[in-house]
DNA sequence: ATCGCCGATACCCGGTGGGTATCATCGCTG
DNA sequence: CAGCGATGATACCCACCGGGTATCGGCGAT
């Protein structure tokens, strides 16, 4: 059986008229009548009356025409799903200043050169990095979020600390606690943030702040308007920022990301690899 | 996307190996080779690594290779599908001596000429010929039976009478009752006849009397043995025979069954012609 | 370094899928 | 009732494609 064949059948028993078929099909109607009997002797069974009056489904016409809308139907998903797996979207968050990411991609080309792997910058709004809208297909990002319907794999967890201004009071502290930085202006993000993250990123607290949307507008944030914010330690976000660590928070956990329905077999190799990765 | 070259792409995945799998599929290895590419070239993705060392799959084939399999699986069960609705298979019951069901078959094949309809007599061992087993796709049987998973519709009801010798005694009377019969050997049917059935068809009642296994038995049982058994009025059984009327049963129903996950489009219209048929 | 295995390439041929021209049939209409 | 128009079937042609054979190239093993 030729898909081709139930292309051409379908067109005919939608139309119940060989010259508008083969019209649409653009062909024209003699090589369609013969592929119809060809397809008919395939199946052994009469699929169509012909009559000067017109064309008629027979009963095993009727069923092949579900059938092959169907089957049709699968075979594209075949190709898209095929397509799925031959392509790999990453979205990270928070970490662009992170050369490890760049590394990871880069290793995982070496080791798999038929993929093709994109990078995607998400913003902060949604720390599951368009995971739920399908924009990507793993996300590597911070916890916490609302995990349902997720997969998650912890990459590393790193120590958290205050981003301050190197002329900040406290910047010369070689570390702090909360109660240290109550007074100040924290960051704000935008509605629809997941609540979880958000609570977590101010410190376990709700906060007065500038509403921020990217990791460079935390930067500016604290730059120019003296807000403060918390990030891994580790980082050099700017010569004229200093992280200092802050005693009483838990460490922030990097972790990876992706739907549970997704059964793209690139996922757990990339997953594999970012473990590895993340904990040199 | 050609059902061919998944079928190729499938055998080379499988073997791992062009040569082989072009064995298999009786061909030579350079069009398989170039099947290959052409079906990586349709779907715009590397299927395979080759090296000298062997084939591999990459994330993509293996995705295809089930994928394909499954495409591949459908196809054969659409012809699979299409062929059964082109042909229709009917079990009848105990009716055989009925001239009706001939003529609906005639019918049937008038008003759809392309389909093929088989009349298969079952034996009394299952009143619903065969329908479970698969062995038919619409029995003409006679209620009462054990309806699970079927589709059921009456299509007349007979008053039934007691099958009596033309020199039994109570041959000669216009009406009986089963008190008038209840001193008398009845039929018994083989182990496995559905319960249902076998009491109705004994008078509502767990009786003694030989075992019969279809209808020419029955008639045989009651010249030869002097057993007794009902039967629906106005069948001409044997020139030896007569069916007086029991007038405290219930009329025997004569319904179309077929199972009610059958998709088949052919059941709906035999069975409506069914209806009319019976009802005149 | 060389041999051997295996997939790729080059090239050829016959069948098939597409085309155009025309026929046969049937329903409609004047 | 004859002629017309519409529609599917048939006849025939050509280009392409799916199959074949012969051979190359590259990598691994000895």
């Amino acid at each position: 059986m030729d898909l081709r064949l139930l292309r051409y059948f379908v067109a005919v028993a939608e139309e119940l008229h060989f010259g508008r078929a083969a019209n649409r099909l653009h062909m024209s109607q003699p090589p369609l009548s013969r592929a119809i009997r060809q397809l008919e002797a395939d199946l052994g069974t009469t699929l169509l009356h012909r009559s000067a009056a017109g064309v008629s489904l027979t009963p095993a016409g009727a069923t092949l025409l579900t059938e092959a809308r169907n089957l049709l139907e699968q075979s594209e998903q075949v190709r898209a799903r095929v397509n799925a797996a031959a392509s790999l979207t990453v979205g990270i968050l928070a970490d662009s200043t992170d050369p490890g990411i760049a590394r990871l991609a880069d290793s995982y080309r070496r080791l798999h050169p038929t993929v093709t792997i994109t990078i995607r910058d998400a913003d902060l709004t949604d720390p599951t990095c368009g995971l739920r809208a399908g924009l990507v297909d793993i996300a590597i990002t911070r916890a916490p979020f609302d995990p349902t319907g997720l997969h998650l794999h912890e990459l590393r967890a790193d120590p958290l600390g205050a981003v301050l201004r190197t002329d900040d009071p406290l910047a010369t502290r070689d570390r702090l606690t909360l109660a240290d930085l109550a007074d100040r202006a924290w960051f704000q993000f935008p509605p629809g943030t997941d609540a979880l993250w958000q609570s977590f990123w101010n410190g376990g607290q709700s906060r007065e702040g500038p509403v921020v949307r990217a990791v460079q507008e935390c930067i500016q944030a604290v730059l120019w308007n003296g807000t403060i914010g918390l990030a891994p330690l580790g980082h050099h976000l700017s010569e004229e920022l200093v992280v200092v660590p802050v005693t009483d928070l838990p460490p922030s956990p990097v972790v990876a990301a992706w739907p549970a329905t997704d059964t793209n077999p690139l996922i757990p190799a990339f997953v594999q690899l970012a473990a590895t990765a993340y904990r040199g």
